[in-house]
DNA sequence: AGAGGCGCTTCATTTTCTGTAGCATCGCCG
DNA sequence: CGGCGATGCTACAGAAAATGAAGCGCCTCT
C-alpha cells in the first residue's frame, strides 16, 4: 500500500484534487487553493513529481497518471459528499 | 472536503483497508495489521469512530457507512496496484 | 493463584507541520 | 536603465503530531 500511504499525507490528496480537470497552477495559486504553507508544499510536490502524479509544465499539473488518479478518486469523492450531507443531520 | 481530510491521516486508510470485507479485529490485532504504535491508532479510531465509519461490537469494524466507503475506495486500491508495478520497472 | 489477552495510557524522543519572512529571478513598462 | 510585481522556493523558530517501549487495570480461563 506504497500508494496509499504515499497519498496519507498531509494535503496530498488536496494538491490533487485541486488540479482535477486539467488546472494548470503556479507553485503560490496552489498554495492558497489547497491552503498550504510553501514547506509543506514544496515537500509534497517534491514527493508527488517523483511518484509521477504530478507533472511542471509552464506551472503545476497532473501528469497522465495523476489524471488516472483523478478518475479513481471519483467515487471516494461522491461517497464524502454523502458522508458530508450525512453528518449535518 | 472534510472527509478527504479526515482519511488523509496518517494511517486512516491503512485502517479502513485492514478492516475491509466486513473483518473484526481486536485493538491489537488492528495494531498489529495497520503497523500503527497504540497512541496513533487509539487518536484514529477516535476519529474515525466520530465519523461513523468504524463501530466497535465486540472489536472494531467498518459501520454500513464504512463499507460504503471501501466499495469508493476500490478503483483507487486499482490505481495504487497499477501505480506500484508501473513504478518498478 | 497464576497466566495470558485485552484496551488503552503515559512519557521521552523524534519527526513533521505551521506561519511568517524574505531571497533571487524573471518579464514588463516607462 | 530602474523599478514593480509576480514567480518558485528557502530559512527558521515554535507548535503539533507520531513513535516506540513500557506497563496498568481488567477480565477470563485453567
Amino acid at each position: 500500500m506504497a500508494a496509499l500511504d504515499l497519498l496519507g499525507r498531509r494535503g496530498a490528496l488536496r494538491i490533487v484534487w485541486e488540479l482535477r480537470e486539467a488546472r494548470v497552477l503556479t507553485f503560490r495559486a496552489l498554495q492558497a487553493a489547497a491552503e498550504l504553507p510553501p514547506g509543506t508544499l514544496n515537500t509534497r510536490l517534491a514527493e508527488l513529481r517523483a511518484a509521477d502524479i504530478v507533472a511542471v509544465d509552464g506551472g503545476y499539473r497532473l501528469s497522465s497518471r495523476g489524471a488516472d488518479l483523478i478518475i479513481a478518486l471519483w467515487p471516494l469523492l461522491r461517497w464524502s459528499e454523502d458522508w458530508a450531507s450525512a453528518l449535518e443531520t
